[in-house]
DNA sequence: CGGTATCCACGACGATACTG
DNA sequence: CAGTATCGTCGTGGATACCG
C-alpha cells in the first residue's frame, strides 16, 4: 500500500510504466497536479527504490524519470487495481 | 484505491474474507485498532456496499459483519497487494 | 457487547511565488 | 526546464471516556 497510496501516485506510476519521461512531460500528462506534489511523489518513489532520476547534460536542464526493476514489479498490481476499480464502478460501489 | 485505502482497511477486509465475524471478534483479531477507527472502517465499507451488518436478536446485542458480492470482488486485489508487498519487502523497497 | 462522543496531533494536499 | 519555499486547510487516525 505504501508504494501506491497517495493521490496521483498510481497515475504517475502508470505514465512511467509506458515510457521514461521528463518532469515537464509528466505535468503535461497530468495537468492538474501541482509541481510540488509531483516532486513529492517522485521523491517518495525514488526513496523507495521504485524510480530513478537521470539528469541530462546541457542547458536548460532536462531530466528523465524511469522505473527501476522493483518499480516494474508493480505492474500487475496496478492492472489489478484498475480492473477492480472498473468492476466496482460498474456496479455503483 | 478508495475501497482499500486507509490504515487497517486491508486487514479488516482480510478478516472478512475468511468468515463472517462480530465487532468484538474483529477487535480481538486486530488488537491495536481502536473502536472508533474500526467503526469508521465498517461504516465506510458499508456505505460503499462492500460489507453488510446484521444485528442478532437477544441481549447483549451481537452483530455479524459479512462481505457483499461486491466486497468479494476485492479478493484478487488483496492477494495481489500482499503478493507485491512481499516481493518488494524481500528486496528492501 | 457494540458501539458513540469528544478532542487533539499530524501529515497530506494544494495554491502561489520564487530560484538555479 | 525542473524544481524548491512557504503557507494554509482539511482529513485521518488515535486516546479516552461514555452510552444503550
Amino acid at each position: 500500500m505504501a508504494a501506491v497510496s497517495g493521490r496521483w501516485t498510481t497515475l504517475v506510476l502508470r505514465e512511467l510504466m509506458q515510457a521514461e519521461i521528463s518532469f515537464g512531460a509528466l505535468r503535461e500528462r497530468l495537468p492538474d497536479i501541482s509541481p510540488k506534489v509531483l516532486a513529492d511523489r517522485l521523491h517518495l518513489l525514488r526513496e523507495r527504490g521504485l524510480v530513478t532520476q537521470e539528469r541530462l547534460p546541457g542547458f536548460p536542464v532536462r531530466t528523465r524519470y524511469a522505473l527501476t526493476e522493483s518499480g516494474r514489479l508493480l505492474r500487475p498490481l496496478l492492472i489489478e487495481l484498475y480492473r477492480t476499480g472498473e468492476m466496482l464502478g460498474e456496479r455503483g460501489a
